[in-house]
DNA sequence: GCGTCTAAATTGGAAATTCCAAGTCAGAAG
DNA sequence: CTTCTGACTTGGAATTTCCAATTTAGACGC
């Protein structure tokens, strides 16, 4: 039980409101065990069981990370019927949590350039149609690559104050 | 004071041997508060005081993230000198650090697709010759963009036990 | 010397989060 | 109605984070 606050209107799991996009993201999948949680979804499992075995992540940890994934509509649960078994529930990725692959693929690519294993990768990303290996990169509004050092975060609309655009 | 084991030769600050690349990953950065440090050196802050204002975090954590994303080569400790002052540090990008340009803006991105905020975005990110935005994307060995639903995640050679591609 | 200033930490203790082991719950099988 | 099993809960310990106060180390004036 979640210690029912007295008062406190609070409405059902609202995302924070932080101006900033990183600040959002990392309030949804930033706690421990969250982005692992979504590698193991997109290495296709499915079950509590499937993720407690694959992470060796506290079953109560786990289970309130998939109930707040779910929340915030990375994850959905489906129900799923073993023959011979009662009605559990499983975890599916959503469209929202598909687009998480780019932030996987992000992780995954700076791991194996930055900070290599010596006994290979445990993960590799291909082309689902042809298999050919695939990276991650900056593109402009024509598709074309633009190398990494050359893209800078300037500041939008609603940043509070600018600041120097790095190199 | 952190404890001075006893024997312990120490290496360098070695990082975690995980296998996988995202574990590996997550611990360099995957801890409360590393990433916006990086998104602030991104935005051109380095100093102590810039990331604590800027942030809000608590010294003693700042510290220690500082002190860990150093030891990790993420970050790179100089000393600058403001006339009338002693000689402070100040923390820097380093190649490795510039890399995570990559997964700061996958991160952006998706808060802008999945999660926007209603008042626009804080940080946009741009070409720094052109200032034509940029967005992250998966490309081919050849530099051509592949949607996102095309992108699957398969086993590599140190994967211990294969799963079924995703879609 | 001596006291003051300041950015960068460090420290002690409270609060929150995570971990672990044990227990509960709900249907299915016998 | 007893047992089994996967999906959670629960209580309490361990760890991490938070907060306020303090320390550190040079620069400055005296």
């Amino acid at each position: 039980m979640v210690t029912t606050k007295q008062a406190e209107p609070r409405e059902p799991a609202s995302q924070s409101e932080a101006r900033c996009q990183i600040v959002r993201t990392l309030d949804i999948i930033g706690e421990k065990w969250s982005l692992l949680i979504i590698r193991d979804a997109f290495r296709g499992r499915t079950r509590f069981s499937e993720f407690r075995e694959s992470l060796g992540a506290p079953s109560d940890i786990l289970s309130a990370r998939l109930t707040k994934l779910v929340d915030a509509g990375v994850l959905e649960k489906r129900a799923y019927r073993e023959p011979g078994s009662r009605e559990r529930s499983s975890y599916h990725l959503t469209e929202s949590g598909r687009g998480l692959a780019l932030v996987v693929g992000s992780l995954v690519q700076w791991g194996d350039t930055y900070n290599p294993y010596s006994g290979g990768k445990t993960s590799v990303l291909v082309d689902a149609v042809d298999q050919r290996p695939l990276s991650v990169a900056f593109v402009d509004d024509e598709g074309h690559p633009v190398a990494t050092d050359e893209a800078v975060f300037v500041p939008g609309p609603a940043a509070r104050e600018p600041w120097e655009p790095l190199r």
